[in-house]
DNA sequence: ATGAAAGCGCTAACAT
DNA sequence: ATGTTAGCGCTTTCAT
């Protein structure tokens, strides 16, 4: 069937063992052989089967990826700055979505790990951490952290006061807070960063509970204006839902930023092509995304890392759904 | 190191055959042994490898995604579609976006091959022919067409006269088409479905050229209004174009959809929490993604499909950026 | 510098 | 009904 590294061996007039040498650059080789197998393979077209290399080094050059959901919009670019830099160092990405439910990340988990994936980069929040501990897999958390993993993430504190400042400054005095989900590490951090300058600067302060997705938005923005309709102010736990949000407020005749102003958080695209533009708190999703595959490779590689965490800062983004604050 | 087949064996009192027969539920076992070897794999915690296997029956769980960009909003939606209908059957699937780079694309399908992935399935344009038709591998193509491979593809046609017909029945008689690249598949069928129905009522027509991200919609948005500020109708080849047009004609104080119409593409999720709601022309992504993977496993299973080619139609979801149309 | 052969973990003949 | 064994395609000792 398929080209064998027998049929180059026969071809090049050789031994295999003498082809998987010059095919690896591992031991001696005579310039001329060497030659004349990469002739053969040439000629025949002759692709190594990375499933035999596999089952004898245990390696392989598959990395796992698993994210909570690719359709929210802040994974997708997570996910290319990972992809860019696998493929670019010649590995591969395997994906899956986990939904927030344990058990699908766990199985995912375990598919990965039989099929001898060098690597994982775990991105979710229900993370079965003594499976991960008994794999003895390398693992970089990316967009989360915890104490004995290395991880990749933004500082969510500086983006949750930074948020709040800057709502201040643009001269709210009654804010709402659309909360994300208290499970979800990164939110909850923007919340608590927020809630607390706010509570500093002795800000009105509501609180709304939403889901990530845009439908959990349109539902919290319906509440929100239902039950703290005097708002001037929101802070939202992410820009799809601040998205949505102002989209109910538009269609209630509220005036963005004249009447309700709002932050956002992550500076996914779609931000800057909305109207009005959102103001946020930009996260480097794809630097990130290189970031942890880059020392996932490391540690595979058996270097050492300079560090644990990468933590990147984030920084605001002024649009138009703010006043010009006074800085 | 690793938990083999062996150790099962011995701890179960039997072969390695017997373990395997009982795992594969192949060939006679009795259901004593086969209970004696459950228990020893619940005991040792036993997961088969993969690789193993895979070099053996040169197949695999693996299936080879390739699309042009994650990051583009409609990809995600179909990337689940496929990759939900997958897990439920127990494969996985690796991704690579080729950025319509026809090499980048070819390297992963050699990437996926070398790695004994039992299928392919396609979304981008530049797609490799021949190279699909020597490795004789299932594959289907997924928003794309292609006469001699099964497809999965919304009607891309009457998505163009849908749009058409509907900007004209809202009142437009001046319509600039937001066109995407010649070279995609979809979005110029829609243009060109689009023109024919505007030529036939004699509307008047312009083009302006865009790329496909929002980058290229914010551009375009602006060249549309500078060389075509009459335009009562815009005909957008995608949502994040349409929204990204959207934006620049608000930011211009244009009214909509009282000065401008617009109809988008897609239908991917932020049309609908975007403020004006973004009227558009709506593919089944998630469905599509489903059916690709679908029929994929069909013919993997040697199974018969029904029929080569499967199109999705597409339907007009109406939302304020159109006014309320004489139907 | 090169070849012969063992073995990675599994499945499937082939025996019994 | 179960065990023995060859072999999938590769890499790596171990000889030579």
């Amino acid at each position: 069937m398929s080209i064998t590294i027998k049929d180059v061996a026969k071809e090049a007039g050789v031994s295999v063992a003498t082809v998987s040498r010059a095919l690896n650059n591992n031991g001696y080789v005579h310039e001329d052989t060497r030659k004349a197998v990469m002739d053969a393979i040439q000629l025949l077209n002759y692709k190594p089967n990375e499933v035999a290399r596999s089952l004898f080094t245990k390696k392989s050059k598959f990395i796992g990826l698993v994210l909570p959901d690719i359709t929210n919009p802040f994974f997708p670019s997570l996910a290319r700055g990972v992809e860019d830099f696998l493929y670019a160092e010649g590995y591969h990405l395997i994906i899956g979505n986990s939904d927030k439910q344990q058990d699908k990340e766990s199985e995912y988990i375990d598919a990965f790990l039989q099929n001898n994936v060098i690597g994982l980069i775990i991105s979710t929040d229900e993370i079965a951490y003594n499976k991960l501990e008994k794999a003895k897999i390398p693992t970089v958390l990316l967009d989360r952290v915890a104490e004995n993993f290395p991880a990749v993430y933004a500082d969510q504190d500086e983006g949750g006061t930074l948020a709040a400042e800057r709502i201040i400054a643009s001269g709210c005095r009654c804010v709402t807070i659309v909360r994300g989900p208290i499970s979800v590490q990164t939110t909850y951090k923007r919340y608590k960063a927020a809630y607390h300058v706010l509570k500093q600067h002795q800000i009105e302060i509501n609180i709304i509970d939403s889901s990530l997705s845009f439908q959990g938005g349109q539902e919290a923005a319906i509440r929100l204006f239902e039950e703290y309709p005097h708002t001037d102010g929101i802070l939202a736990c992410n820009d799809t839902v601040a998205i949505a949000i102002m989209n109910e407020a538009l269609r209630q005749g509220r005036k963005i930023p004249e009447d309700v102003q709002i932050i956002g958080f992550d500076d996914i695209y779609m931000s800057s092509i909305v109207y009005p533009g959102l103001s946020t708190i930009q996260q480097p999703a794809y630097e990130m995304g290189k970031k942890a595959a880059e020392i996932l490779l490391k540690q595979i590689n058996q270097e050492e890392l300079s560090k644990l965490h990468f933590k990147f800062p984030v920084k605001y983004v002024e649009r138009n759904s703010t006043k010009k604050g006074v800085d």
